[in-house]
DNA sequence: CAGCCATTCATACTAAAGTATGAAACTGCC
DNA sequence: GGCAGTTTCATACTTTAGTATGAATGGCTG
């Protein structure tokens, strides 16, 4: 049981390495796959150099925004300094009065965009269960009875992007 | 005096366009030097097309981030400015082509502002079970599966103040 | 006037949202 | 190590939202 529950942990920890492990393995293959059907062919090598050089920027770019929106235990402060640098929108000052936890944060931010909880749990690898309980909490510390209400009001206090 | 102006802000608009193909340039001669200097020398095409690919990854990262850090002073006025004109009115196209009863409408307006079925129908004097036959009539014109999806859409189109 | 549409409402049902409570694990801090 | 706060999840429950169906009314129109 305890070795479930830890390789469970060690799951969800590395579970983004593990995606990325996957994508460039793929990325290896097709490149692999690339050469046979071009090189052989006796097409340039700089066209091969070409489109490996588009494939992996393009991959650069991908890796970068999936970290830009995922999660970011510590740098939430961070996080929210570029927001507040980037998106002039974003009144820091309301935002902070509610003192809400980067968690409930990141659920807010989906429902604004109109995402289900089930939508939501799933965005963020999360149980529905988990989900509904950083929403609740995040009624109570918004001062709203439901997701509605609180839509419109991060929108009303310029919560959100 | 009009056309320095009007170069200035081309120059502005299309500056980071120009950095990146420098940047790309550079690349491409950085390339072309280690094709001499590892091809010749008879290393794997297996270590070049490595070099390339972290090379590119780097670089895709990289103008993620650049991207990242946002639009500028200028385009940050630029933006606020169209925000500002387009904000305050209705695109009427968009609500038009959903064909809503003015009923329906009503309820879309009320619901964006956060209000509850119950709210709505106290509101508009109405049986709850008349604002649901609305609401359920509206998902399906606007082609939404719920009521946060339906404020998110009637936002993002502007069809509510 | 018959037909279409909008509006209203009801009933009955399913799905989703929201609340309450307890619990386990981790983090940062003193 | 103990403590406060965060995160995660579960279970059980109530409330609200949403769907489906049927039906009555009134306005407008060909």
């Amino acid at each position: 049981m305890e070795q479930m529950h830890f390789l469970k942990d060690l799951f969800r920890k590395y579970r983004y390495i593990g995606l990325y492990g996957l994508s460039f393995a793929i990325l290896v293959f097709l490149l692999k796959w690339l050469q046979w059907n071009f090189l052989i062919v006796d097409y340039s090598l700089d066209i091969y150099i070409g489109l490996i050089a588009v494939l992996f920027t393009v991959l650069g770019i991908w890796i970068a925004m999936q970290f830009a929106k995922g999660p970011k235990p510590v740098a939430v402060a961070q996080q929210k300094e570029d927001i507040a640098e980037t998106k002039p929108d974003i009144d820091q000052a309301e935002l902070e009065k509610l003192k809400l936890t980067p968690r409930e944060y990141e659920v807010l931010l989906l429902m604004v965009k109109g995402h289900s909880n089930a939508e939501i749990a799933e965005s963020l690898f999360l149980s529905l269960s988990t989900v509904k309980t950083h929403a609740s909490n995040l009624f109570v510390k918004m001062d709203v009875a439901s997701r509605t209400k609180a839509i419109e009001k991060a929108k009303r206090l310029r919560l959100t992007p």
